[in-house]
RNA sequence: AGGGGCGUAGCUCAGUGGUAGAGCAGCGGCCUUUUAAGCCGAAGGUCGUGGGUUCGAUCCCCACCGCCCCUACCA
């Protein structure tokens, strides 16, 4: 075992020895400790040193050693611990010899616990004056630079317990994250919901178009698929009488890596048996309001360069956001009309194409013979998408675009379908469940036979089967809780609100004997 | 996949076609209320990897590796 720098690890090693040799466990086993650093700092934060001095109460704290003054005969430094640092002050007559020469063997990063009381510094600092010092853990390597803190993104992301230690903010950003996680529990088991897990392994991927992972058991001796989505699963716990389910977990999709996608994501889906799509916009403009509310204090979210305003969402249909941000100059506005008459949206694509070409804008570029709904769906994905930076919620999507939806009964090229989009994102899609299984038989064989990589290669027949044993009118909704959580953190990719993303392996090495620091 | 950018000490960063620089961290010394503690001293490098041009390359050129951004892909 040997990592760089190989100096400054041997080193440490060296004094690990000597902290032995002085009596102490290199390895202990518990601290007993009365108070984490972070509650210390915000119970007696503001309390004046004479009641300090009055209480003079014994406490015990354990953390990480993240600055060190050591000055002859006394010392001060910080201890770290649940996110924030108390300043603790070791004095050779209080400690003692034998607990002095251990302060001199430990190095930054090194873990240990102190008992003493409070008190303020000349500075009036609240600090602890240590009485007894005891060694936890070594860092046998060193901690990233005091006042920087580590910055290199690539580091920061492979190494993020080093990102955790040095970078405040990352930490925040994953407590906010569990903070999100929480609420959404509360909010679906206040609700009547159970929370259920479904098979992360499916042998026939579904609920949504993607590329699947692909793995094999061996015992079986089969392939099954990292799933997609857990959407037909959990509506076959509706058929079965769970009429309010949710789960949180993860999703893979063996697509691109972007500020936007990581192969691996977290999704909540949840189903509400004998409510439609409105019951859940309306839900939704609650959840996202309480959200923002329990992460940011406020409804208003600063992201990037926009304030985003979650206290009201604005709804608009696909065709509506088609209009609303139709380019000026690209010829006749599409009316509902147009984009519902056969032939109509590619007409529109067309003209848009045309203003496109000449205007050097985004192309609305196919691949293949697109349906009416596939052209619009296009259209809106060309020109309105990365406009919806306000909470928005689309809705009406193209019956063409969405097998798993139900129609609308005025319009059946038109499903009870909708998403949220913020900052130009999608972050929830929604809809009423398709439950006639004649209908979802015909779509999926319909999809099967466009064919694609995306589309599962076999008809779930079990799936229904399960609808043919009657399925509630069911309403139910994805959330993508990687990019809910980039908004309320203002974090401006994905790979920040996920703590080990995706990245390519390290060159690998034989073993830790000639392992090189990253 | 295409385009752009980055890669120098453990960390944060300068720098130049002619023997490689700082701060922090680390090492030795001084210091009993410091705050990015201070002072003195010494050390630390395959300048991502491999080729090429050149008397000479960390610097210029080519390829490769890794990361970031944009585009493409992406329910």
């Amino acid at each position: 075992m040997q990592f760089e720098p190989r100096d400054q690890f041997q080193q440490r090693q060296k004094k690990l020895e000597q902290i032995q040799a002085l009596g102490y466990e290199a390895y202990p086993r518990e601290f007993r400790w009365t108070d984490t650093p972070r509650a210390l700092v915000e119970k007696h934060g503001e309390k004046p040193a004479a009641e300090l001095e009055a209480e003079k109460q014994e406490v015990r704290a354990a953390g990480r050693l993240v600055s060190l003054r050591p000055m002859g005969k006394v010392a001060f430094a910080h201890l770290q611990g649940s996110g924030k640092r108390i300043q603790i002050y070791v004095k050779k007559d209080v400690v003692g010899e034998r607990g002095f020469k251990l302060f001199h063997l430990l190095d930054l990063g090194d873990l240990i616990g102190v008992r003493g009381h409070l008190f303020r510094t000349k500075s009036n600092e609240l600090s602890i004056w240590v009485e007894e010092l005891t060694f936890l853990a070594k860092a046998l390597l060193p901690l990233p630079e005091k006042w920087h803190g580590l910055t290199d993104v690539e580091l920061r992301y492979r190494q993020r317990y080093l990102d955790l230690i040095a970078n405040d903010d990352s930490r925040q950003v994953f407590v906010a994250r569990a903070r999100i996680i929480q609420e959404l529990r509360r909010f679906f088991d206040s609700r009547g919901y159970i929370e259920v897990e479904t098979p992360m392994m499916h042998s026939i991927p579904g609920g949504a178009a993607a590329r699947p992972f692909v793995t094999h058991h061996n015992a079986l001796d089969i392939d099954l698929y990292l799933r997609i989505a857990p959407e037909l699963y959990l509506k076959r716990l509706t058929v079965g009488g769970f009429d309010r389910v949710y789960e949180i977990n993860r999703n893979f999709r063996n697509e691109g890596i972007s500020t936007q996608h990581n192969p691996e994501f977290t999704m909540l889906e949840f189903y509400e048996a004998y409510s439609n799509y409105r019951d859940l916009m309306d839900m939704n403009e609650e959840l996202f309001r309480l959200l923002a509310m329990s992460v940011s204090g406020s409804t208003l979210v600063k992201y990037g360069e926009h304030e985003l305003d979650f206290s009201k969402i604005e709804r608009l249909t696909m065709r509506e956001a088609i209009a609303k941000y139709w380019p000026a100059g690209a010829g006749a506005v599409p009316t509902e009309g147009e984009l519902r008459a056969a032939g109509g949206p590619r007409a529109a694509v067309e003209r848009y194409n045309q203003w496109a070409k000449e205007t050097n804008a985004p192309y609305a570029a196919s691949k293949g013979v697109l349906k009416d709904g596939e052209w619009t769906g296009l259209l809106f994905e060309t020109i309105a998408e990365d406009k919806l930076i306000q909470p928005t919620i689309l809705h009406d999507f193209p019956t063409d675009i969405s097998p798993l939806s139900k129609q609308k009964p005025e319009d059946p090229s038109l499903t009870e379908r909708f998403e949220i989009y913020v900052a130009g994102m999608e972050v929830a899609n929604g809809f009423s469940e398709l439950n006639d299984p004649a209908e979802q038989e015909r779509r999926f064989l319909a999809q099967m036979a466009q064919g694609g990589e995306e589309v599962p290669k076999q008809l779930d027949v079990d799936y229904i089967r399960a609808l043919c044993h009657g399925m509630p009118p069911t309403a139910g909704e994805g959330i993508g809780i990687d990019r809910l959580t980039m908004l309320l953190t203002d974090s401006p990719s994905i790979r920040d609100v996920i703590l080990f993303p995706l990245l390519r392996p390290e060159p690998r090495q034989d073993s830790a004997a000639g392992a090189q620091g990253a």
